[in-house]
DNA sequence: TCCCAGGGTGTGG
DNA sequence: CCACACCATGGG
């Protein structure tokens, strides 16, 4: 018997979610930054997370997910009603807001895995998302598993100890530059047990943020997102070059204190701060402003 | 060729 | 506390 949840009309039937389209863009929420494991194949999408592969596709007025349905339901955030969150970002009045939830209302936020957005993100610093993309495929190409579903060969997200096992030689050959020292060193210090991120999800956000701070190659940035990525929570406003450009051109903002910036959009959206920030990264990246 | 990319660290003032 | 050099690498 299929599972039904009449509120948000999600069915959950043999390994496939349907969903309303109009609170699901899949390409909007895969494109927009927050996770790089994708492929657009034809009018569908690919999606990898950790060891688990989906097929994403719209069936007239629904979104259909293939895969794993437990992990995939949590995973898009399914049971999140978002034009609660959408609506709250509007009230707060800032007209550029409110115009990229409007122009954007199908994205939704990933619940990702903790240990692979820590290091898709430490991989991220100072990169642009196509080259961020193709060096976290190869490393899973290398060291992951290879599997198949849906006559599709994927390669999981390596374990941790996987990763933690190679030398620094081996991450540059993959296009790490000098990042690859930091996500060794990450890797190494949760193999270690030095950074418990399951332990660390008990911790208020800005103890936890201190605790992520403490990996070297993780800056205030980073942390933000590994905070609402890994995490899942939004009481945080990562601040990246475009939305240093977004405060400047958006926002009047005079400071480049990226902090300040950071606190003046907390200030500003309060507990859909992750939220609102994602909203505007995507829309002034895609200028629509 | 130069600039930029979902920045962070280390050093000198 | 602040400013700034430096860090690899490839896309545009």
């Amino acid at each position: 018997m299929p599972f039904v949840n009449a509120f948000f009309s999600l069915r959950i039937e043999d390994c496939m979610i349907r969903f309303p389209n109009k609170s699901l863009n899949f390409f909007d929420t895969l494109s927009c930054g927050q996770v790089f494991r994708y492929e657009v194949v034809g009018d569908g999408f690919f999606v990898v997370s950790e060891d688990k592969l989906c097929r994403c596709r719209y069936d007239g007025d629904e979104a259909i997910i293939e895969g794993d349905d437990k992990y995939f339901e949590n995973y898009f955030d399914l049971s999140t009603d978002y034009s609660r969150i959408i609506s709250a970002i509007q009230s707060r009045g800032f007209e550029k807001s409110s115009l990229a939830t409007a122009a954007y209302s199908g994205v939704r936020i990933l619940r990702q895995s903790k240990y692979e957005a820590l290091i898709s993100f430490i991989i991220s610093q100072n990169n642009n998302i196509p080259r961020i993309r193709s060096t976290i495929e190869k490393t899973c190409d290398l060291l992951g598993e290879k599997k198949e579903l849906f006559g599709r060969e994927y390669s999981s997200f390596p374990t941790v100890e996987k990763l933690a096992l190679v030398d620094e030689k081996t991450l540059k050959g993959l296009g790490y530059g000098y990042r690859s020292e930091y996500v060794l060193g990450a890797a190494r210090a949760i193999c270690e047990g030095k950074i418990d991120l399951e332990r660390l999800d008990s911790l208020p956000s800005d103890r936890l943020k201190e605790e992520l701070l403490s990996v070297k190659g993780i800056g205030n940035k980073v942390a933000d997102c590994v905070i609402l990525f890994g995490f899942h929570r939004s009481d945080v406003f990562p601040v990246d070059t475009w939305i240093e450009k977004l405060y400047r051109d958006d926002f009047n903002g005079k400071s480049t204190d990226r902090k300040k910036i950071s606190e003046f959009f907390v200030s500003a959206f309060g507990e859909y701060s992750g939220y609102a920030q994602q909203y505007l990264f995507y829309a002034k990246r895609n200028g629509l402003f």
